[in-house]
DNA sequence: TTGAATATCGAAAACGGTTTCGTAAATAAA
DNA sequence: TTTATTTACGAAACCGTTTTCGATATTCAA
């Protein structure tokens, strides 16, 4: 049989298809019985109408987009969730976009969210943007947005973000407190907000304390795949046996750094400490267990989302720096940091 | 300014509609004067169609649908991955729903999937699914649909999934030639294909070794949220201090065994030996290293996109029993389960 | 009783593309 | 030169809704 579209709705029931759209959207205009009819019968065949003719007409397609560097990553993970729930409320459809921390590829996802195909965007950027032409295009064409975690600074958009500064700066306190004298912080890209925030109170914690001169000395980039970064902090701890407790900036580094120390069989926390900024669940159960910074994923992802749709409803896409949202993270201090 | 429409794109060029939408399409019936000058100003002008025009009219959406329980699940993460990482080479848009393991949301959501919003679908059942109505109703539609992971028994469709059965099986032997004399395993729904499949394979091996009479001495019903898991799981170790080992069916169960192991100092493996299907990255890490079957998440998600996309480009979707795809999952044994 | 207001419906114009088909000009064949 | 073919383009229909506006019938006020 061919498609059921309206006009076979309309036909069916022998009324015009501009009544029975106006009875499905529950008019005024209708009178009760012919609604009830129209109903019952769309009941019956089971009508669902179609989303793309009524996104065209109606110039809104009643969903969003959410554009983000990696799915198989805990933050990330809860994010989402964060954000579906409160799309789901609102019946809104979320299409998801990976941008591999590629630039290119996150560019061009934002371009084509151009086309209408989404009343607004969700983004936390690649490890790779330094330019934010492409935020400015959607700026321009009014679409509302939202970095959540990830934002790009120096540009005035609603952020949803988390303590990091701080967070970094509570991190060395903490190394410093239980004894370290030559912390180092992994960073996976100083020009990623995140990383340079938790860098920076990283690195004023260990002014404050006299203990820096080099920031490079302490501040180590590491980039690339998993094997790859085992590599790099396998190197970087045989080149500084100096090294005595660290700082993970993301949670893949902290893996990492487990892996690399039953590897080399280094203790921890005897002879290394680790503090990660992670969501991980495994956390307390790890050998040993890890002390962590936690983000508030899923309430990031649900407060950016909250955000998102009252631009989305309001039509009032001209927020600024002011609304830049801080949700705290918690230091929940384990095993791995043990004096 | 307006937007920005094909409309405005012809008028600045001083051609028409159908002419720029067969030049940008690069059909042979322009010139290539014409289409290079159609190109360039579509560039200079940052043309992008809307999607929701063209899909109307083509009656494709370039758009898949992925229905799964949750998103904050390592194996479900990865296998999104496996999607986008082919959804991405075929230039589609892919739109998430999560059901929550409610079986009202999945059919809804199915439903919602009979309105051409999408050219498939690709899902995995709800722990709560028993009718398979909704899924007849998107075959009847000729809507290309495939399972992955978990798939509705006594249906057919295109399934991609790992040899539970077989990996059941091989849990119990493992833990019996490791000495467990009341191995346990611990279901999430009984009615989940997959767990009722590694249920059998572990019920199976127990049986082979003369180990067994009542089913449900052995094989418990776990369901709920991570609190009431755990107070689940500790109830039976304290009321079963027989038990000395156990296979979690899920990987969240794995996590409250150790939770609850720690709360109670139970000893792992000394006490209890454990096994878990997981994908989790930090097996090997744990405390003590977490004995896996991993599922090839990413594969199951990668093939299942793959399939699919055959069934969409082919237009042949009465693709039957035979074609399911099993995918082996690895047992690697790890310190949960040392003699 | 008459004019105005209201209730209920339908015709038709959008929305922004794609595609069919027709046409005029240019080229090739006769 | 005439006819047939090819090339390059445009007019218009179409996809399935929503929405405006007009039409008719009914109810109300005067």
């Amino acid at each position: 049989m061919s498609k059921l579209t309206i006009k076979t709705l309309a036909k069916e029931l022998g009324l015009s298809i501009a009544t029975v759209s106006k009875a499905l959207k529950d008019s005024h205009e209708i009178s009760s019985e012919t609604k009830k009819k129209v109903l019952a019968m769309a009941e019956q065949l089971n009508y669902v109408p179609n989303p793309y003719a009524s996104s065209l007409r109606k110039q809104k397609s009643k969903t969003i987009a959410v554009i983000l560097p990696e799915v198989a990553d805990n933050f990330f993970s809860l994010a989402i969730n964060g954000i579906q729930s409160v799309a789901e409320t609102k019946n809104y459809h979320v299409l998801i976009y990976l941008s591999h921390e590629s630039f290119e590829i996150e560019k061009n996802t934002v371009n084509h969210c151009l086309s209408g195909r989404v009343d607004g965007v969700l983004l936390s950027v690649s490890s790779e943007t330094s330019d934010a032409a492409h935020f400015e295009k959607l700026k321009n064409e009014n679409i509302p947005f939202v970095f959540f975690d990830r934002e790009f600074e120096n540009f005035a958009a609603p952020k949803i973000i988390t303590n990091d500064y701080e967070c970094g700066f509570l991190a060395a306190k903490l190394l410093l407190s239980k004894g370290c004298k030559h912390p180092a912080f992994l960073s996976t890209s100083e020009n990623l907000s995140i990383c340079s925030k938790r860098s920076a109170g990283f690195t004023a914690a260990l002014t404050e304390e006299g203990f820096i001169k080099d920031k490079h000395e302490f501040v180590i980039d590491c980039t690339g795949t998993p094997d790859t970064i085992f590599d790099q902090v396998q190197e970087l701890l045989k080149n500084n046996p100096q090294i005595d407790g660290i700082v993970a900036s993301v949670e893949r580094l902290a893996m990492q750094i487990y892996m690399v120390s039953v590897a080399n069989s280094i203790t921890i926390p005897k002879e290394l400490k680790v503090v990660a900024f992670s969501t991980l669940e495994t956390a307390p159960i790890l050998n040993p267990s890890l002390t962590t910074i936690t983000q508030p994923a899923f309430e990031i992802g649900k407060t950016a989302a909250e955000v998102l749709f009252t631009m989305i409803e309001k039509k009032k896409h001209n927020i600024t720096a002011d609304s830049v949202m801080i949700l705290p993270s918690t230091l929940i201090e384990r095993n791995s940091t043990l004096a």
